[in-house]
RNA sequence: GGGGCCGUAGGCUAGCCUGGUAGACUACGAGGCUUGGGCCCUCGUGACCCAGGUUCAAAUCCUGGCGGCCCCA
């Protein structure tokens, strides 16, 4: 499927930019007959594989283990934790029929396994010595959204829901955890090469059932902000309610402390949102499921020689690890091809022609920004790999760049208000910490508010709402 | 939660107001010719979201459903 990208402009009607990029790159297809839910197809699914692959290896790292959960909820299991449920409530899918058989108990799909894993943790937890407990899942969670969806963004059926849980013997363990997973998080944000901003969420949005919430958040090329990934504290919210236990050395029980962590595909619409131009996508090296991509300009009569050549540079490539492929097609000429590998965002393209082939020379052309270069033919390998560190190196400057240019710091809110209402990103203003100036803050600006920042340590200045000493910096924006 | 717009081949669309044979481009298949940025020619395949209603007749008008987009709260 290859499209005209004339009328697909990034920047100026962002939804269509990603929807038909996504579909004619065969990453998603939204085109499936029930709401909030798309399909990923093989060029899609192996991208989301090799991101996924990198979250792997790092929980794999830190003494993760990936585990499965049933995707079946029994009601008494989901109501157990009562502020938990509340939050969920409106937008959770009931299974109440086996076939013709009313159900007894009414079986919930999961919209997250915090009521799910509990029970199993009850189960295996003894003693301190069976503690920390580290283990993730990567499944589909559903949530009946009822505002407007969008294709990977807002979905009902979260297919990528990477959700890491833990318990932990003391508060301060698990809150050490909290942070090693934050920064676990980063290291993973840096490797897809997408900026965050790190927020304490307000206590009025935290996860439902959590002593705090820590969320990173990006920004999207409408000007709102979309929320990549959260780590949460769970305290002893979740332990007591399903009476998960420990025993101490000195023979007491105590409850034991959980945290949970949650990324989804959001991640990988992020990646394609902030890299991708009106070309089409544009994928860091380290994910591309095609990473270079060799075409042959067989011209009349030169056309053994070209193809030869073309083929021992890609079996080169092939040997040095490269994920290549040899776009040999005969029936489609060079100039199409370059287009559509564009739109695929292939990071680098190779061009093999008459003239490389006499001056023992060969093309590259990286994709971000489209420049063409010769390099010795003997130094294909060693050229390519630079190029990628490169490529890589670049989409994360433009990327943070690109953000930070989007953050206004406020010093009224007139300023703050009319920054946001021109669609151009998040706003940070300085707060004196108390829920009534924040909700207050989210009714005037009619934006949500993202939390407290967690990069900066001293604060100074007054609250923009209610003039008393500022304590944190409060970020502010229109959202996904 | 409120309002608006929309649904026609795989993709992108014309036709709808004013009811009467659904047209282009692209993609796809066959053949020929080309090949350093979407070559060209010939032939061919392929569509009115679903359910009702109005009518001699519905892509077109009406109602509902499903799905999509935008704006406001």
């Amino acid at each position: 499927m290859t499209m005209t990208l004339q009328q697909r402009k990034k920047h100026e009607n962002f939804s269509e930019w990603f929807e038909q990029v996504t579909l004619h790159t065969m990453v998603y297809d939204y085109r499936f007959p029930v709401k909030g839910c798309g399909v990923w197809p093989g060029y899609g699914f192996k991208l989301r594989k090799l991101v996924l692959d990198i979250m792997r290896n790092l929980l794999d790292e830190s003494g993760h283990e990936e585990c499965l959960f049933p995707t079946l909820i029994p009601k008494s299991l989901l109501e157990k934790e009562s502020e938990h449920v509340r939050s969920f409530e409106g937008e959770v899918f009931w299974i109440t029929k086996g076939g013709f058989t009313e159900l007894g108990e009414k079986l919930a799909l999961r919209p997250t396994s915090e009521t799910v894993i509990m029970p199993m943790m009850k189960l295996w937890i003894k003693d301190y010595k069976d503690l920390p407990i580290k283990l993730y899942q990567v499944v589909s969670v559903f949530r009946y959204e009822t505002k407007a969806t969008h294709p990977m963004i807002r979905v009902r059926e979260v297919t990528t829901f990477k959700e890491g849980h833990s318990a932990h013997a003391t508060y301060e363990d698990a809150e050490k955890h909290v942070w090693n997973m934050v920064e676990l998080y980063k290291k993973f944000f840096d490797e897809l090469c997408i900026p965050y901003l790190i927020s304490r969420r307000p206590d009025w949005d935290k996860f439902a059932g959590a002593v705090y919430s820590i969320a990173f958040d990006t920004l999207m090329p409408d000007g709102r902000a979309l929320q990549v990934g959260t780590v949460h504290h769970l305290g002893q919210n979740f332990s007591k309610a399903f009476d998960v236990k420990y025993l101490r050395a000195d023979g007491s029980h105590e409850y034991v402390w959980t945290t949970s962590y949650g990324i989804s595909e959001r991640v990988i619409a992020a990646l394609i949102a902030i890299h991708g131009d009106d070309h089409g996508l544009v994928l860091p090296p380290k994910v591309a499921p095609i990473q270079v991509v060799i075409v042959p300009i067989p011209y009349k009569g030169k056309e053994l020689e070209v193809y030869e050549e073309a083929q021992r540079a890609y079996n080169e490539l092939k040997l040095a690890g490269f994920r290549a492929t040899m776009d040999d097609r005969r029936d489609v000429t060079p100039g199409s091809k370059f287009y559509e590998w564009e739109l695929k965002g292939v990071p680098i393209r190779i061009e093999v022609g008459p003239r490389d082939v006499e001056r023992g020379v060969i093309t590259l052309v990286r994709r971000d920004n489209l420049a063409r270069e010769e390099v010795p033919r003997n130094e294909l390998v060693a050229s390519i790999r630079r190029l990628a560190e490169n490529i890589t190196i670049a989409l994360k400057e433009n990327a943070w760049n690109y953000m930070k240019s989007r953050i206004l710091r406020a010093h009224s809110l007139e300023d703050a208000s009319s920054f946001i209402r021109t669609k151009k990103g998040i706003v940070e203003m300085t707060w004196c910490g108390h829920s009534e100036c924040g909700l207050a803050l989210e009714e005037n600006l009619e934006a949500k508010i993202l939390g407290a920042a967690m990069e900066t340590i001293k604060v100074e200045g007054k609250c923009i709402n209610c003039s008393k000493e500022a304590m944190k910096i409060l970020r502010v924006a229109k959202t996904y």
